[in-house]
DNA sequence: CTAAGTTGGTAAAACGTTTAATACAACGGT
DNA sequence: ACCGTTGTATTAAACGTTTTACCAACTTAG
């Protein structure tokens, strides 16, 4: 029952015969050892299947070889693994399995901000901070501890910060409305979520951009990413209400499938009198009827990417960032006009 | 850049006018204080917001606040996180917030069996290993350091271990049986996967006995895990070149996905010549043609079971465990019999 | 042949805790 | 008046590393 600690670096160095200071500068290749007592101390090491303690390690200051990982995507939702949202769960999964193969271990730390702070939150080696808010206290906390930090998409408070890779929204939004057009759509609707973070703030610039630039009136519309399928519902009749649009775009999965079963319970046919995409593919997308229109995104690509613009941070080399990489707007039933299928 | 540790236990030592080791035994209730240092001392903490290192804590052998969680279901898949398996991501979900909610953190450990050894993964509180293999060595590793653990899925290899959860597979695998037999169904087959884990084993085991009390000959099919839907279509054409069968019982809902299409591609109707159900939900089950009828998990219910049962066992307090938990068998189209309805 | 570098290594301090051993009162009992 | 107790708080050791300061033995230059 009593914890048995692993060998220590007393005993490499005992058996090795050196100083325990030998020991860690030959495996840590640091300080002015002959090649000669090097090798010898490292097959030592190896032999007795020695691993550096990461506590005693972290102790002193030194990378422990674990990494964090906040989701605020998910801090702020209610439940942090509904049914149906696999995008955030695929992120995790990609993320832990791809610093297992870099050799570090991943934890998941929900708001460190809170008080008490998560064990071990500010003795981690660095950060992946998803979809950062407005000023986040997340963000502000890293800061002020010196703790190196990378985010998936780009924090809309600090334009000059670079470490931050992301899905191409932009580009990919933009194909969307013009999949929109070519299919005959003059009013287009988007509907996002509240959250204040990149991915609303600048989803909206750019359809307002867009509008302008083919003279559509733009219309947004709001609904708490946490509402889910209800929200995107009760959007759907106030949408309906003020008039029924040529299309609409959702951000998440769930709001889209809300949304359809709205216009669905209004008579609004789809896609025969409006069509229907969202940015955000998962369950509900795939499996509706019809099937929505959605952008597959990757979260391996995308978890790859920071992992490297963190790990560079840590290196204290110079930001790579930042990176964009492109999800694939796949084409459903909800958005194919009979007339203008193939 | 520089990392900036927070206050220290000696600045709070300093602030109150006591020794250091004055400030532990007040936080940490031990030792022969008076109650009034005890609680000057504790108020100084308070407004400093001190918070013990853990990394410190740690290397005195003390607890860190951070439990591991290694998925040996997912260990075995090759893709950590492949679409449309949720059910694991959704343990690591509910598990990872729950724990938060008792002030731990918690890491996702991948075989830490595998050299080098994931960081930190020794230094950890408890873990929760889920279904475990037939002597599997992660929990050979777990006994010989002397980490308290628990399990999701009884170990196969210790009978009289207790520390484990699980949703009552084999009261819900009867259940089915008889929900087979009562539609009419004389002959059930089992799909089964490889992985040499409890479930396999017991539910196994529970469809012989089930036979033999009904006097029905069981049949048992294979397919990896891994294999997923691919496996579960080919395994469907072997059971109909051997015969084809009133009902079919899957482990996974991908396996019953690739079941489902392999009769179809055979021309066997389903539910109208064969039933179909799977002993897993999951997306593919919910929306396919037709939904196939499955065993709904809660993943919440048991992560919690499995919280206290490991804090009880690092508080060493007597095992309260197994616990079962009691998934719900859902019924739909794929053995719902026209003439049965209702 | 001595002063000044190199080379190759060691001893010891430091990181922030916890805990065992110890000190120092004040106090009661002979 | 002396001696164990008891009650409180302190000192110091320990956990396993990394790193700084130091040292001894050679080389080299003058």
């Amino acid at each position: 029952m009593a914890r048995s600690k692993g060998v220590t670096i007393r005993d490499v160095a005992q058996r090795a015969g050196v100083s325990v200071a030998a020991v860690s500068m030959a495996l840590n290749d640091t300080g002015t050892l002959s090649a000669a007592t090097r090798l010898r101390i490292r097959a030592t090491a190896e032999e007795m299947e020695y691993q550096a303690d990461a506590l005693a390690r972290g102790l002193r200051g030194s990378p422990v070889g674990a990494i964090g990982l906040v989701m605020r995507s998910l801090d702020a939702l209610s439940e942090y693994a509904p049914p149906g949202v696999d995008l955030f769960t695929r992120y995790i999964g990609a993320a832990s399995a791809q610093a297992m193969d870099r050799g570090l271990s991943l934890m998941l730390v929900r708001d460190p901000t809170k008080r008490p702070t998560p064990p071990l939150a500010l003795s981690l080696d660095g950060y992946i901070v998803t979809m950062p808010h407005v000023d986040d206290p997340v963000i502000d906390l890293l800061e002020r501890r010196g703790i190196p930090y990378v985010t998936l998409g780009r924090d809309p408070s600090r334009p000059d910060f670079t470490d931050w890779a992301t899905e191409d929204e932009i580009s990919t939004f933009r194909r969307i409305y013009e999949h929109f057009a070519a299919a005959g759509a003059r009013s287009i609707v988007l509907l996002r979520g509240t959250d204040p973070n990149a991915w609303n703030i600048d989803s909206e610039a750019t359809y307002r951009a867009w509008c302008e630039s083919v003279g559509i009136t733009p219309r947004v519309y709001l609904s708490a990413e946490r509402a889910g399928e209800r929200g995107g519902e009760e959007v759907a009749q106030a949408i309906v209400d003020d008039e029924i649009p040529d299309a609409i775009l959702c951000h998440t999965g769930r709001q889209a499938a809300g949304v359809l079963t709205g216009l669905t319970a209004r008579g609004v046919a789809v896609p025969d009198r409006t069509l229907l995409a969202t940015a955000s593919d998962s369950e509900h997308t795939r499996h509706s009827r019809p099937a929505i229109s959605a952008v597959e995104l990757h979260a391996e690509e995308t978890t790859l990417a920071l992992l490297d613009l963190l790990q560079a941070r840590i290196a204290g080399e110079p930001s790579a960032g930042p990176i964009l990489t492109t999800g694939r707007f796949r084409v459903r039933a909800s958005s194919r006009r009979a007339h203008t299928s193939g």
